[in-house]
DNA sequence: ATAATAAAAGATATTAATGTCTTTTATAGT
DNA sequence: ACTATAAAAGACATTAATATCTTTTATTAT
């Protein structure tokens, strides 16, 4: 479905969101720990999302990672397409090199329902939204 | 989604089943072709394919792949699974160690249903009614 | 200015997926 | 029995994804 690298972006996005208060910012190890994710790895990938100024960084003591409320508003597929593409929501689940009605795989007609409740789903739910569901514990990062 | 081994190997099962008179069997090579997949590559998942009994081969002259009624009636779900595993349709979106709605993700709620609309999907499709797609020239398996 | 901090960038390593080629085995037809 | 055919099996190659480590740059505080 995601790719590593987005899974770790998604959750990353929420864990930053879910911390910002404003003031501070949170580190690299920190979100690494919440996410349960090889630190290195998730180094790489927000520093991926905030040159793609999906994020915020600030350099040096008291440095790390933030977001602006703009930033948390944007729905998750901003932060799929940007680590895995946008294949998930417009390519044939076979591989054809076009998805189309009009020259459709075997499993086109009914893959479009889903596809497209997939594409709600990423749309209709913004980083915000699920960072809420975290900060009021119905719903996890991790497995701690 | 899938992987390419598991795209190949539906688009082959469709693809066997579909060739199927109940005389002759078709080889590797018209597969591969007619799936447009790398030939050696289609070989290897085809023989996978095979050792699991989701298909039937026959070595020799005249030899090639075929399929029973019986496999031609299993869900594709079986093979996604023969080639995937059934993490597609169990496993959390964001990559949790266990789905569910005890200590769900964020995308948890959300993403049941869709979940479930592609189990629905891949245990209600048997190889068979795709095979009929394609043979209405209603579907196809490759863009030539 | 200097030291400490933390991200940015770059280099390297590991693993898994994908793809290709060669050799072996089974079978059919002669 | 011999030959041709085609799958089975095994070895190998390439690429992409994942993961780790090192060096550089920017910033803060002393
Ligand atoms: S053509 Fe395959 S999903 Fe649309
Ligand atoms: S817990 Fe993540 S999808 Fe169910």
């Amino acid at each position: 479905m995601f790719s590593k690298s987005c899974e770790y972006a998604i959750k990353a996005s929420i864990f930053i969101a879910q911390h910002r208060d404003g003031v501070t910012c949170v580190g690299v190890k920190e979100i690494a720990k919440g996410i349960q994710a090889p630190e290195y790895f998730v180094a790489k990938i927000i520093q991926e999302l905030s040159r793609k100024k999906a994020i915020n960084s600030i350099k040096g003591p008291n440095g790390g990672f933030c977001m602006s409320e703009a930033q948390m508003k944007k729905p998750i597929l901003d932060i799929v397409v940007l680590m895995d593409g946008d294949g998930l929501v417009n390519n044939c689940i076979l591989g054809l090199e076009h998805c189309s009605s009009d020259n459709p795989c075997p499993m086109h007609h009914e893959y479009q329902k889903i596809k497209q409740s997939m594409r709600n789903m990423l749309e209709n739910n913004t980083v915000a939204d699920f960072k809420s569901l975290v900060n009021l514990k119905k719903a996890v990062l991790n497995t701690n």
